[in-house]
RNA sequence: GGUCCCAUCGUCCAGAGGCCUAGGACACAGCCCUUUCAAGGCUGCGACGCGGGUUCGAAUCCCGCUGGGACCGCCA
């Protein structure tokens, strides 16, 4: 069931103080859904206050990552829009006129350069989370730290920039956001900027907090976990496909048993009314997982595309095959490999011999054995796993106490140097009766 | 210390009083297929934190406890 919402505006608001990170791409994500799937829009703002730490780098690996996860936004600082600015260091004058007035009207105050918001006791300030519900809150509960004195809310810097509770309330009301859809961290911020809301006599939005991500300690996600930036998985070969489909999973489900899905699957079916509130941890088994079922679902060029870099990396001459080729050397891998780079480094042997003959050794085979049953092999009139297959066979069943495996295992090793990969009679025949005779001649199989 | 939030298999989700001797997925274990498994198929292991209520009946509602977490910056 669909919640009647029209004309949904959401956002997206980072500060550019480093790169996209898992926290951050899951809230854009949730973001991004409710407004997809509502026909609205996602606006992309730059919290930029931090006059030290905010960099255009930043801001620039932040938008490329949501390029990547496939996060598209309809306004936002490079495209603009009808709400703008997008970058809060160019919206100082909108922040210090509501400030003035806020004086003006005896509800802040200046304290050297600041100026501060007046907090008035005794008020309630409790409010209604689409996800966590009913959140009850009195303005006495606003103490300092190991006081008890109520905190007034700084909302102009001395260095002129506003803070972010109040930023945030001037450009979620001037934007004409809808639902502000953010971290659980939040929800504690709440309750401030309702105050502010009120005492500039604006409407609140919606509020939806989501559950937290948490490493495998439990403890909230950072750099000791590992890899926390978007763009580290990307290196790693997982897919923004399946990132998308991984981190969507995380605090919400369709409620079938459905796990494996597209963006537009994903924005068909979420509900924020069902997002989870329990933090949740990241489990990299099962990015693996989805990672992998994405990889066996991508149509055979794109999985090439996402293969092939991690070929480069390893140092194989690509450009010596055709793509034609080379996709359907994945494509006979069928599913082996949870990521793109493992997929790369399980296939290597169709793109060169060079890995081959560094893993190979001739420890234990016997060469002489073996080479009559190559030879054989080699004498098919048509170079067929189904006729390879076939002479192998019935090779096999003319030697005393022979199996198949005593032949078709030196044969796999020979040919890529491993002692896993697809049907080995399949590989050959993909590889082609040159290069295959190329590769046992080298060992003096053949 | 104060305020607020959370609590179902190891992990991610189902479950919105009887459909639950709690379901699915990942992981793990075992079995099968077989020229190998990193592919495929099957089976198994495994949870409602504890204690009180309410109710004919509670994983689901209420209270307490315990255990986690977030916030209390002129960071966002």
């Amino acid at each position: 069931m669909t919640e009647k919402t029209d004309n949904v505006r959401v956002r997206f608001a980072p500060s550019p103080t480093g790169a996209l990170h898992i926290g951050g791409g899951h809230t854009a994500l949730f973001n991004w859904l409710w407004a997809r799937h509502n026909n609205g829009k996602f606006i992309l703002r730059i919290e930029d206050t931090d006059l030290v730490r905010s960099t255009k780098e930043y801001e620039q690996t932040i938008m490329s990552g949501m390029v990547w996860l496939g996060l598209d936004w309809d306004e936002g600082p490079d495209i603009g829009g009808n709400y703008g600015p997008y970058r809060q260091s160019e919206r100082l004058d909108i922040y210090r006129d509501y400030a003035e007035k806020l004086v003006a009207e005896g509800k802040a105050y200046r304290d050297g350069e600041a100026i501060i918001f007046k907090v008035e006791p005794g008020q309630d300030i409790s409010f209604k989370d689409i996800v966590y519900g009913q959140i009850d809150v009195m303005s006495d509960g606003l103490r300092e730290k190991d006081s008890d004195k109520l905190k007034d809310i700084v909302i102009i810097k001395s260095d002129g920039m506003p803070t972010y509770n109040y930023a945030v309330v001037v450009d979620d009301h001037s934007m004409k956001i809808t639902h502000v859809i953010r971290g659980e961290d939040h929800i504690s911020n709440t309750p401030k900027q309702i105050l502010l809301y009120r005492a500039l006599g604006w409407e609140v939005p919606e509020f939806a907090h989501l559950p937290m991500i948490l490493g495998r300690d439990k403890k909230k996600l950072s750099k000791r976990h590992g890899a926390t930036s978007i763009y580290e998985y990307r290196d790693m070969g997982y897919m923004p496909d399946s990132m998308f489909n991984f981190l969507a999973l995380l605090g919400w489900s369709a409620g079938d048993d459905k796990e494996i899905f597209t963006r537009p699957e994903a924005a068909e079916l979420f509900e924020l009314s069902r997002v989870t509130r329990k933090a949740a941890v990241f489990d990299f088994d099962k990015l693996n997982y989805i990672n992998q079922e994405h990889l066996k679902a991508l149509d055979p060029m794109v999985r090439l595309s996402m293969v092939k870099p991690f070929w480069i990396e390893a140092g194989l001459q690509v450009d010596k095959h055709s793509d034609k080729y080379l996709a359907d050397s994945l494509t006979l891998m069928a599913g082996r490999g949870r990521t793109a780079k493992e997929m790369a480094e399980f296939s290597d042997y169709f793109v060169s011999f060079e890995p081959v003959k560094a893993r190979w050794n001739a420890e234990g085979l016997d060469k002489e054995k073996l080479k009559p049953f190559f030879k054989a092999l080699f004498e098919s009139p048509e170079w067929k796993h189904e006729k390879l297959e076939e002479i192998a066979r019935s090779w096999v069943s003319s030697q005393e106490g022979a199996k198949m495996k005593d032949y078709a295992m030196p044969l796999r090793f020979a040919l890529t140097g491993m002692k896993v990969s697809p049907g080995i009679f399949e590989v050959a025949e993909h590889m082609g009766r040159e290069e295959c005779e190329t590769r046992l001649k080298y060992y003096g199989l053949l």
